[in-house]
DNA sequence: GTCGTTTACGGGGATCGTAATAATA
DNA sequence: TATTATTACGATCCCCGTAAACGAC
């Protein structure tokens, strides 16, 4: 699994449907992004959507999943965001200055 | 950013060697480890280790960078575990049963 | 001089985009 | 029938491994 997966997984449950979380969000095609959504979901051993005529819904497991995910996500971020201010107060390392 | 990226950072600074951290944790060659930890800090924006001769040590940045890391990683187990079990209870969906 | 990291180069796998197909309401 | 997701196929990009070079103690 990588941050991909969940990057496009939570646009996909945000927006209730694969082609305009493709074309609108992603910006990648429909095809793409349907094979990582299967390939996450059988990574997991789960489906995580339900498809149909008018998009796509989420299992219970997706729901749970999507909940954790933007934490995940969220928690990545901070991380980088962390790292960057700390270079700043001390550009090399704590024996500077 | 991957998680790959999260994954070989911090597998780098529990070791503080990239030797080894690559072929007893990674299993991959030196030369792979070393640019993806070079392509994630120069996506940060700053060094994350100080290379030496006997390994690596951590900048400040870094040890903020590495923290933050392992949460990250944590909850991206937490999720896929969720959902697995979510999974188990409700196969499909809530409207089933 | 030895140990460890970095660059050079070629190969392989995964992702991607376009186009055609299947499925559902 | 119209909208959406899926499969087929060819091309591209990124990561990886081996080998050689660089740097620090």
């Amino acid at each position: 699994m990588e941050l991909r997966h969940l990057r496009y997984f939570i646009a996909v449950a945000e927006e209730g449907n694969l082609t305009v979380a493709a074309e609108k969000r992603l910006f990648v095609a429909q095809p793409s992004l349907s094979r990582q959504i299967r390939g996450l979901e059988q990574e997991l051993g789960t489906d995580l959507l339900i498809r149909g005529a008018r998009g796509v819904e989420l299992t219970a497991a997706g729901r749970v999943f999507l909940d954790h995910a933007r934490i995940a996500l969220l928690q990545v971020e901070a991380a980088a965001e962390a790292a960057r201010h700390a270079a700043r107060r001390k550009p090399r390392s704590s024996s500077d200055f």
